[in-house]
DNA sequence: AGGAAAGATGACGTGAACGTAAACGTAACG
DNA sequence: CGTTACGTTTACGTTCACGTCATCTTTCCT
């Protein structure tokens, strides 16, 4: 397995975030390097978990509900009623993440229409160096 | 035309916001509700408006993003810089909202595979009540 | 041994996006 | 004519997600 323990320098160049941010993860459960003394050192899985954060971020999620959904992924030995509450959790999100594809659908499509409107006047202006 | 001006209290009730949200908005320029003495007023390109606010919002733009965005939506008379800039600039949330969308089916169908797995094992632990 | 480089902890600061409380105006209602 | 409802401004408070010191170890290098 290519389970190469990563100093907390290392992870930063990797997914370009500081290191405040790692221990801020670390301090909010999100993560967990283990320890080597004092130091850190990022596993893979940390790594994993943290491509899942910063993807979660960017679809809007905050941090509870990242770690909430981080569970699913990291489902184990959970009892019954965990998993079940973690599967719950997750067709929640789905739905959601569904449905702010439909509407980012939607948002695309209207300022595509936006966007040729924009396009057509500035034609009607230059018409030599138009928007294409 | 169906111009009704709206109170605030109105709006809030429309759109499911605070008083303090859209006051908030207005002094961020982002609403330009007219006065009626010291009242304010919201029209249709108000209301218009925070619709595409909210849902910028729900797409993780922020505040200052989507005035600049809002700007496309409502440009009428600017000059061809003005237009330009604004074009350019719309281009460039277009391809990120693409991104955006094309990112967020990968989840979904990464986020559905581990449900299937959860589905697997809740119906090992208890066949008669399963996921599904 | 001496010093830079990397990492740790702790505490305070910051920007965005509002929440919340205080104090005031005004307009209709019983 | 008082009070209830709705609205206003001003201003300080709050949560989230880190940024930014300051200070201290540990480690590596010459």
């Amino acid at each position: 397995m290519t389970d190469r323990k990563m100093t907390i320098r290392e992870m930063c160049e990797a997914f370009d975030v500081t290191p405040r941010t790692l221990r801020f993860y670390e301090a909010k459960e999100l993560l967990f390097p283990i320890r080597e003394g004092q130091k850190r050192l990022f596993t893979k899985r940390d790594r994993a978990r943290l491509k899942l954060i910063l993807r979660g971020k960017r679809f809007g999620f905050s941090l509870e509900e990242i770690r909430q959904l981080l569970d699913l992924y990291y489902m184990d030995d959970s009892q019954e009623t965990q998993l079940r509450k973690t599967y719950t959790l997750a067709e929640k999100h789905l739905a959601e993440m569904e449905a702010q594809r439909d509407e980012l659908n939607e948002a695309i499509a209207e300022l595509k229409e936006q966007m040729a409107w924009g396009a057509k006047r500035l034609k009607e202006l230059a018409p030599d160096r138009a928007a294409g």
